[in-house]
DNA sequence: AATCCACAGGAAGCCCGGGAAC
DNA sequence: GTTCCCGGGCTTCCTGTGGATT
């Protein structure tokens, strides 16, 4: 056993005491500032221990605001106490960003409410919609009590798919002759609602609660809390919470990217061996973070998008900043001859860009040179540390060659 | 004020693959 | 085996747009 490499670790003494803590997948008992939006959205949903119909509500903010953690320990809350009460509540949480269909979303509900015994799931295509949403009103009803439909990201559901979905699920109650359902939007766009149909709007944002993005004082809070349970004693240096709590601040106030840092800084640490988490390692984290965010990403472009952001990439490797769409496709046709790819269309590339600009890989900004056109100004995203090149090389259906210090296209075999 | 550019992006429709129903 | 349904990728056609130029 002494030669296994695990041998000499396996009992060192870390900087964790819990890591799980620090994730953001962790549910904390207490939330930290977000007061007043539990008691608003208790307030509300206690009627479904009433066995009433609670008011559908939207919760608005930016990424790691606490919409989402707040939502969770409601609705767990509102179970247990369900329970302890013998009054069914069945929240049921999906992320549309992951299920971003109609159809997919009502399977995917319908499916959550099979009983044990049961295995005939609803096929993830091959039925009528409203076929699937007949039955899943019929396991609804079967099940009775107060269903809480939670839709997390439902701006990307309503800007994908339209707003039947939300339509037909906000009159849910209509159709339902012993259950009572009531839905929840959780969404990142304040302006979303600009999408809907005017009866969605008015029946889905019955209550609006805004979640304000954490200041950093705020941030040092929730870090101290978790620190206390999830870090040794002694083992965050002088200034390392504030310096975390400061740059998640500093984006968008994202309280998930704060814990983030301070699990992978100490991990830095940690590995290092050090016994104290210092700056240095905060900015060390910082950088791996963004590598881990966008390696993946680029990983698993499909190909055609990987040629339209290398086209870009490939402009500003030659120190041209603030692309046309018009250059892009240029280069992209070129890109395509070189690797023997069929060329799409450049209103194709124009979705292909915007797509880009949704992940975060380039920022595409619309501007007006008069006489000269409208176009969209394009830039990379992607920070120096990274060499996006390499990304690509690793992919599964294309590589790029390094030919004399020049990169082109060639079929992987 | 009218014109014009270089697109942006919506709408409709085609094609294909996957799965269920008949 | 055929038909129906859904979703995704894509094309074609079209209208809209902001501001420099005429």
């Amino acid at each position: 056993m002494k030669d296994n490499i695990f041998a000499d670790i396996i009992d060192t003494k870390g900087l964790f005491i819990d890591k799980e803590v620090l994730r953001h997948t962790y549910k904390p008992s207490k939330l930290p500032h977000r007061d007043e939006e539990v008691k608003i959205m208790r307030y509300n949903l206690v009627e479904a221990l009433k066995g009433h119909i609670p008011s559908n509500m939207i919760l608005y903010g930016v990424s790691g605001a606490g919409k989402t953690a707040v939502t969770q320990f409601i609705c767990s809350q509102l179970e247990e106490m369900g329970q302890n009460i013998d009054r069914f509540v069945n929240p049921v949480f999906i992320n549309c960003r992951k299920i971003d269909t109609q159809y997919r979303v009502l399977a995917h509900l319908g499916n959550s409410l099979l009983e044990d015994y049961e295995n005939d799931d609803i096929p993830f295509t091959g039925w009528p919609t409203d076929k699937v949403f007949s039955e899943l009103i019929r396991r609804m009803d079967r099940l009775g009590g107060v269903h809480i439909i939670v839709l997390d990201e439902i701006d990307h559901l309503v800007k994908k798919s339209g707003d039947d979905l939300l339509y037909n699920l906000t009159n849910l109650n209509a159709e339902l002759k012993k259950a009572r359902c009531s839905v929840i939007g959780i969404s990142n766009d304040l302006k979303f609602t600009e999408y809907l149909d005017s009866r969605v709007q008015s029946r889905l944002g019955q209550e609006d609660i805004i979640f304000n993005p954490y200041n950093a004082a705020q941030l040092q809070d929730i870090l101290r809390m978790r620190s206390k349970k999830g870090i040794s004693k002694g083992a965050l240096g002088k200034g390392v919470i504030e310096l975390c709590a400061g740059m998640a601040a500093q984006e968008h106030g994202d309280a998930r990217r704060a814990l983030n840092l301070l699990r992978v800084s100490t991990e830095k640490a940690e590995q290092s061996g050090d016994t104290e988490v210092i700056e240095r390692h905060v900015r060390i984290a910082q950088n791996q973070i963004e590598c881990d965010q966008i390696t993946p990403v680029i990983r698993s472009l499909p190909s055609q998008q990987k040629l339209v952001l290398f086209a870009v990439l490939r402009n500003e490797k030659h120190g041209l900043k603030n692309i046309a769409t018009g250059e892009v496709f240029e280069l992209y046709k070129q890109a395509c001859k070189n690797f023997g790819s069929n060329i799409l269309t450049s209103r194709r590339i124009t979705t292909l860009l915007s797509e880009l600009d949704t992940l975060g890989l380039i920022t595409a900004k619309t501007v007006s040179n008069g006489r000269y056109g409208r176009t969209k100004m394009i830039n990379s995203c992607i920070p120096n540390s990274i060499d996006p090149m390499e990304i690509m090389i690793e992919a599964e259906d294309m590589m790029i060659a390094v030919d004399n210090g020049k990169y082109r296209f060639q079929a992987k075999i």
